[in-house]
RNA sequence: GGGGAGUUAGCUCAGUUGGUUAGAGCAGGGGACUCAUAAUCCCUUGGUCAUGGGUUCAAGUCCCAUACUCCCUACCA
């Protein structure tokens, strides 16, 4: 890393760890993970925070329900989410956990930031509450019923007149700021439609938020009033900001990646990173995120999970059964990202066996495997290139500049479709050229098929290591690229070197065989 | 109730500021090849672009209406 590289700050949302990781949080991770790794290999000083929001009253109850401490349940669950990303090969730089202490330093100076700037007033809390859902209803949330007594429509539950001291923000005060921002940065949210519901909801107006509870303990501690402990989200947003130093605005970690470059969120909670969380910012005088990527969700066949359906997967069931490589690849090629998606093993099936085994896997094998029984096991020294040559290399060459292009918008799932594209010609491109005839009738040419092949072989399998990181390791050994700065996108523009001694090849991605 | 997005080949989806015979991948059918992971290549069958109107020399692409699907409408990725 040197002070020259250009930063990048990209974040998870942080989980909630009253549970364990499923398949939705090994998927926002992993997106996240390989927008990271393609901007290091882009020459971008990166900084990859993820880690778990541990606070608040679900927490505490279910805790008691176990019999443990709520320290103890946070505890527990942080470290499999943490696991969770270890077995993902998730590129992380910190993991970071609300109740480490540097957060909770960084929580109470933002609120004494937005205190300064006279956005946050005491007053009463007071709705139609359920004490079974822990929440306030408006009037028109509710209905007396026949008994006499008011139930929330909603979950059918008893609500009663409660009062509460809490603390507000001023959340009002920045509609038109915030629209304002809107106009002015397009590119915030993303996707549009995701966007226009949040900015829609923006126009309709604002409420001030209540930011404090005094009903329970579980939390970080309101600055001058510790009866009061804070709201959990903004508690659990500013944790954008202690990833990079926050509360010490001068140090250098925090000057070189504050303002967050991107922040992958679920569609669940875009409310609170595109409406709160700028609010919050500006109020504290800091510089806004420049984007808000929201995710959607995953289905089982178009079904939701669920533990009494039975069809629940966790993120270890998943990359036990495919592969960690063929699981990453399937999150980011099958759904378009900010889409919701669904998945089933037939699917998952046919891109690990068609696009992995046989367009991508197989081209690099009958090539290389040609490279060792025709070319001395070296890379082989290509003639005059023809037009043919010419042309699957320029398309080859124009990759990394597609990606590049659908990678700033996250759009994964275009980005390796180009890459399939591509893989397809130099398929027909190979089969066309007949390497295997050329080994009789002109050796010279054949060489230089294969030099062609590989050459590819090599540009994709620099640009897919976001992805595949495990597999396109192998991919680069087999073409005995050296590591560092030759597995780079810096090196995408030069070529393999003729003479170059070659390992013998071997498979990369298997097939997956039905068990009988 | 209000708001957003969508409805294109069997399946998943592309279709730019409206312009000639609507595209891709997968699946299906036929053929070729043998370098390769029974992989690959070539050819090919599929669409009245949800429905009904309208604007226009010209509409999948703009406007209106209808039907259906999904999502948002204050705290679970």
């Amino acid at each position: 890393m040197t002070s020259q590289q250009k930063p990048f700050y990209i974040t998870t949302a942080i989980s909630y760890p009253n549970g364990t990781p499923h398949i939705g949080h090994a998927y926002e991770v992993v997106a996240t993970d390989v927008m990271a790794r393609f901007k290091r290999l882009d020459g971008f000083d990166v900084f990859f925070l993820t880690g778990t929001d541990e606070h608040g009253q679900k927490m505490m109850q279910t805790a008691e329900n176990l019999g443990v401490t709520p320290a103890q349940l946070a505890q527990r669950n942080s470290d499999a989410f943490q696991a969770m990303n270890d077995e993902l090969g998730t590129s992380y730089d910190r993991f970071i956990r609300t109740t480490d202490a540097d957060h909770h330093a960084a929580a109470q100076e933002l609120w004494r930031r937005m205190e300064a700037n006279d956005d946050i007033y005491l007053d009463k809390y007071a709705g139609w509450y359920s004490v079974r859902d822990e929440a306030f209803y408006t009037e028109d949330q509710t209905e007396v019923r026949e008994d006499g007594i008011r139930y929330a429509v909603e979950t059918d539950t008893e609500v009663a007149w409660t009062e509460e001291e809490s603390y507000f923000f001023r959340l009002s005060k920045y509609q038109d700021k915030l629209l304002e921002y809107y106009q002015n940065n397009p590119e915030f949210g993303a996707p549009r439609s995701r966007f226009n519901e949040v900015v829609r909801f923006v126009e309709g107006g604002l409420m001030d938020l209540s930011i404090s509870r005094t009903t329970f303990d579980w939390g970080i501690p309101v600055p001058g009033n510790e009866k009061h402990v804070m709201y959990v989200w903004v508690d659990a947003l500013t944790n954008y900001l202690t990833g990079v130093g926050f509360p010490d605005v001068e140090s250098a970690s925090f000057q070189k990646y504050w303002p967050a470059d991107v922040h992958v969120i679920g569609k669940d909670i875009s409310r609170f990173h595109a409406i709160y969380w700028p609010a919050f910012l500006m109020s504290a005088k800091l510089p806004l995120p420049k984007r808000v990527m929201i995710h959607g969700f995953l289905h089982n066949n178009g079904v939701k999970m669920s533990k009494s359906l039975g069809n629940t997967v966790s993120p270890d069931d998943f990359v036990n059964r495919y592969g960690l490589d063929q699981v990453r690849y399937f999150f980011l090629r099958e759904v378009p990202f900010g889409a919701d998606g669904s998945y089933n093993h037939e699917t998952i099936v046919a891109r690990i066996n068609g696009d992995l085994a046989n367009n991508f896997g197989n081209l690099a094998q009958r090539s290389l495997s040609m490279v060792a029984k025709n070319c001395g096991g070296v890379v082989p020294t290509p003639g005059e290139l023809l037009e043919a040559d010419q042309q699957i290399l320029e398309a080859a060459g124009n990759l990394l500049e597609i990606n590049r292009d659908a990678f700033s918008r996250q759009e994964f799932s275009k980005a390796l479709e180009s890459v399939w594209h591509v893989l397809g010609d130099t398929n027909a491109y190979f089969a066309e050229q007949e390497p295997w005839k050329l080994k009789k009738t002109d050796p010279e040419r054949m060489a230089t098929v294969l030099y062609v092949t590989i050459e590819i072989v090599r540009k994709v399998a620099l640009l897919l290591q976001p992805v595949l990181p495990q597999a396109m390791t192998s991919m680069l050994n087999a073409l005995a690229v050296g590591e560092g700065s030759a597995r780079t996108f810096e090196s995408f523009d030069s070529a393999l070197v003729p003479g170059t001694e070659l390992p013998a090849p071997s498979p990369v991605f298997p097939r997956y065989e039905e068990r009988e």
